[in-house]
DNA sequence: GGTATGATTGACT
DNA sequence: GTCAATCATACCA
């Protein structure tokens, strides 16, 4: 089940609030294909996953806390939170009206900064520098100072997918809890994905 | 106070 | 395939 999307913004515009105003679910589907850049480093999106303010499998499930904080935040900003005490996952923060919701970004195929993000990960294979959310955060320096910024100002840049992409959706990864919503999205036959968009 | 559980990864059998 | 690392949070007493 993949569909085809063409790119709804002009080339290369940046994305800000307006983007992120939406329903996680259709943020994190038009972020497949998008650019991110965290300071000098950064590729194109091909892995995100929508987390909403109700949904069982988020971590704003249960109310706002010090963690989570940042989620309750306006939209286009960043969550960033500790995983398994030792791993950092950056997310986006999205919704319409209602706070609480965001979107989780899984996986980058690395574009610029190589360099900076071998060293930072201590190994040379681009395919595995950004390919699930503990790494991709490893490579772009992106860690619990980063939470509660603003997506739209340094170090973070956000650019419109510039062309047409092809996008599949698939369950979660690693939740336990509203397993069976597909709001898992993967940019079709990407190697850079942490995990095959099978069903 | 104690204990179980993760939106994960890397090392190992 | 299994499992440990490591800690904030949740939940129970």
């Amino acid at each position: 089940m993949s569909s085809r999307r063409k790119c709804p913004l002009p080339k290369r515009s940046k994305l800000g609030s307006t983007f992120f105003s939406r329903d996680p679910v259709e943020v994190a589907r038009d972020l497949i294909g998008a650019t991110l850049i965290v300071g000098q480093a950064g590729g194109i999106i091909v892995e995100a996953e929508a987390y909403r303010r109700d949904d069982p499998a988020s971590h704003s499930f249960v109310g706002q806390t010090q963690r989570n904080a940042s989620m309750f935040g306006p939209a286009g900003t960043a969550y960033v939170y500790r995983s398994y005490g030792i791993h950092w996952c950056l997310n986006f923060v999205s919704g319409e009206q209602e706070t609480g919701s965001a979107v989780l970004v899984r996986a980058l195929e690395p574009k610029v900064g190589l360099n900076a993000m071998r060293a930072r990960r201590g190994l040379d294979d681009p395919h595995l520098l950004c390919t699930g959310p503990g790494r991709l955060c490893r490579a772009l320096g992106v860690t619990g100072e980063h939470d509660g910024s603003r997506l739209d100002e340094p170090p973070f840049e956000i650019y419109a997918c510039s062309g047409p992409v092809e996008v599949r959706a698939a369950p979660r990864i690693g939740i336990s809890r509203a397993p069976d919503h597909l709001w898992r999205f993967g940019l079709l036959g990407s190697p850079f994905l942490s995990k095959r968009l099978a069903f």
